[in-house]
DNA sequence: AATGAATGAGGTTTCATTCAT
DNA sequence: CATGAATGAAACCTCATTCAT
C-alpha cells in the first residue's frame, strides 16, 4: 500500500539514498527551507531512520557537503593528474572537468557553492576548505607559469593568490550562467575562461601591465 | 544629554532604521535564520512597527534588497557616468567603486551576492536584474573596446556576453577575498582584476587565442 | 489628501457614523473578525476616536446592540400599538414590520440575530433581552386569543410560552430565507406566517390537538 | 489503576478526541475565540498533534462540522425510515429524534445552529447543506400530506418551501428554548410542535386561510 | 532494521489599545 | 477636537527531534 517498500538494505546504501535527496533537497530549498519529513520522503525512508543514520540536520548537510565536496575535488584532480604536462594543459583538463561537473550534477553544484557558503558555520567553513583546495591548485599553475616565463618580473605571492581567486570567480560564474543559458557546453565555457584568463596571465608576466591614467 | 531613546520618529526616519537593521540581520543569519524580532530589537522597535511599514518578512527583504540594490548601482553608475572616458578608464572607475563599497558596507554586498540569490524568488530575481545590470554595463564595454580594437576579428555577442559574466564573477570573487584577507585595499584588488582581465581582453581582440593541444 | 476631511462634526453624528459602520462591519465578519481598523475608516474616522467615544470594542458592539434592538422594538411596537384591535390584527401587523424590517435592514438584523446571539455574555444578554421582549408580546396576543376563544379548553403558561417561541422561531427562519430568496416580500411572509401559524393556534384552542399513535 | 494517561493511541481515536475537544470548545467560545491551544488541551495532546492530523483550523472546523452534521442527519433519517407510514407520523418521529439529539448533545446543536451558520464561508455552506436536507425532507412531507388531502386547493411550491421553512425555524427556536428551560422533554417539545404546526398545516389544505382585516 | 506516534520550542503575524502632540 | 506613532499579548502554525514498539 502506498509505496513499494524496499525492506532490509544494507546501511551504505540507505545512506546513499538518503544523502542523494537531502542533495535534492538542499539545492531546491535552501538549508533551513528543505525539511526533515522531504528528506525522508524522497529517500523513501521513515524520518526516525534518517536520524539513526545521519544524527541530525546540521550533520546531514555537513555530510552531504562532504561527500559532494569530494567528488568535485576528485573530478577535478582526476583531470589534472599529469605533472609532466605544461601548467595551460592543466588548467585547460581542469577547467573542463569542472564545467562538465557542474552542468551534469547542478544540484550538487548549487549546494556547494551556494547554500553551503550562505549558511554560516560550520557548513561555509566546509565548503571554503574545498575551494580554498581548488584555488590553491589553481595558484599553483599560475606561480609554476610565472616561474617558467623568462624575462618577466616576479609576482608576489599575493599577487597570485589574488589572481587565483579571480580565476576560480570567473569559472563559478561561468558555471552559473551555462547552466541557465541554453546551448552553452562545458567545453565552449572553458574555452571562453581559457582564452579570457590565460592570456591576462601571461601579458602579466611580461610585465604588461594595466595602469590607471 | 542627547535623547537615550528617540520615541516617536517620523515614518521614514523608522523606515530606514528597520531597513539598516535588517540588512544587518539578514547578512549575519540569512532569510530564514534572521528573526523579525531580532530585526525588531536591532531597529529600536517593536515588531508590530516592523510589520506595519514593511507588512511581512518577505516584503521586509524585498524592500531591503532593492535599496541596497539600488545603492550599489548608484555608487557604480555616479563613477562610470563619463561617456567620452575610453573604456578601460570607465571599467577602472567602475571597479573601484564597486570594491570600494563592497569593503564599506560588507552586510549589504553579502546580501546582495549571497543571501538574496540563495534564497529563491522573488529575491533571486530581484538580485539578479541588479546583476545582469551590471552585466550588461560590462559587456557594453567590452564591446566598445572589441570595435575600438582595428585588425582584430569579431567578437560574437554570446562572447562578450560569457567574458562579461566572467569579469563580474572575477570581481564577485575578488571583493570576498578583499574582504577577509586583511589590508587589502579596493584600489589593489581592482589594479588586480584590471590587470588580469583586461590585457586578457586585449590579446582576444587581437585573436591571440588559446586553443587545447 | 486622501479622504475628504469632515472636521469637528457635533459628537452625536460622528457617534452615529461609528454605529453605522460598525453595524455593517459586525454584520459582515462577525464579533472578532471584525477590526476597529476597518470600523474607524468605514466611519470615516480616526481609531483613536472610535476609543474616545465607545471605549472599547465590547461596548461598541454593546451599543450596537442596544442601538439596533431598540429600533427593530420601536418599529414593531409602533406597528402593534392598537390595544382594542383584535389579537390576529395585531399579530400581522407586528409580523408586518419585522419582516420589513429585516429585509430594508439586514445587516442590522443579521447583528441582532447571528452575532450577537452567537458571541457570548454579555452580547447575547443583551439580545435576548430584546428577543424575550418580542417573545413576551406574542405569547400575550396567544393568551389573549386563548381567553376569547369559549368553550376551549385552558391553555398552560408554559404552553403559552413554548408556543410563542415556536411562532418567534418561525419569524427568524422566513426572515432569513425570505432575505436570501429573490421575489419574496415582507407581504407573502407574513402571510404564509399568519397562515402556519394562527390556524395552528386555533385549532389548539378547541382543543383540536395531535396526539402521536 | 487505569491509565492516567493513556499515549501512543491509534490515529481514528486521536482523531475522535481531537473533534470531540474541538465540538465543546467551538460550542462554548465561537470559531474564532476558541484556541488551538485549549482545544489540544481539551484532548489531552499537544498542538502539533492536532495539526498534524487536521491541518488546521479551518478543516478542524469543518471537520467538526462534517462529523455532527452527520450525525445529527443519521439520527433523524433513523427515525423516519419507514416509507408507509403517514406523514404525520413520520413528522413526530423526526422531531423526535431531532429534540432528543439536541439535548443530548447540546455542544454539537450549538455548534450546528449557531457557530457554522454565523462564520462565513466555508462553514455556512457546509452547515446549510445539511439544514437544507432537512427543510427538503420537511417540504417533502408538506407536499405528501397536501396532496393526500382531498378538496383541499393546491399549494405551490414556494408555500411548500416557506412553510417548511417556518417549520424548520420552529423547531430550532423550541430545541433552544426547551435546553434552557429545566424541565422541558423532547417529548414535549415535540408534542408542541405537532400541535402547533400540524393543525395549521391542515387548516392551510382546506384552504381555510387567514387574510387581513 | 524500521516506523507510527508524539512534542518542545520558536517563528510569523494580527489586533485591541494607548501615548503624545 | 483629532490623530500619527507605537506596543503587549496572544494567536496560528511549523519543524527538528525523540519515544516505544
Amino acid at each position: 500500500m502506498g509505496a513499494v517498500k524496499a525492506r532490509r538494505l544494507p546501511r551504505a546504501v540507505r545512506e546513499r539514498q538518503m544523502l542523494d535527496a537531502a542533495v535534492r533537497s538542499f539545492a531546491r530549498h535552501g538549508y533551513q527551507a528543505a525539511s526533515m519529513d522531504e528528506i525522508a520522503e524522497l529517500a523513501g525512508v521513515s524520518k526516525p531512520l534518517v536520524y539513526l543514520y545521519l544524527n541530525s540536520k546540521e550533520e546531514l548537510f555537513t555530510a552531504v557537503i562532504r561527500r559532494e565536496a569530494q567528488a568535485l575535488l576528485a573530478v577535478v584532480a582526476e583531470a589534472v593528474v599529469d605533472p609532466g604536462a605544461p601548467p595551460d594543459e592543466r588548467l585547460w583538463a581542469g577547467l573542463l572537468a569542472f564545467f562538465t561537473y557542474a552542468a551534469e550534477y547542478p544540484d550538487s553544484w548549487t549546494v556547494l557553492n551556494r547554500q553551503a557558503r550562505t549558511h554560516g558555520e560550520p557548513f561555509a567553513g566546509e565548503a571554503a576548505r574545498m575551494r580554498d583546495e581548488i584555488t590553491a591548485f589553481v595558484a599553483g599553475l599560475i606561480g609554476e607559469a610565472s616561474r617558467e616565463a623568462r624575462g618577466g618580473v616576479a609576482i608576489t605571492e599575493r599577487d597570485v593568490a589574488a589572481l587565483a581567486q579571480a580565476l576560480v570567480g570567473s569559472a563559478e560564474s561561468l558555471a552559473g550562467w551555462a547552466n541557465e543559458t541554453p546551448g552553452v557546453t562545458a567545453k565552449e565555457a572553458a574555452a571562453t575562461l581559457m582564452n579570457f584568463a590565460w592570456s591576462g596571465l601571461g601579458n602579466l608576466m611580461k610585465s604588461e601591465r594595466w595602469s590607471p591614467r
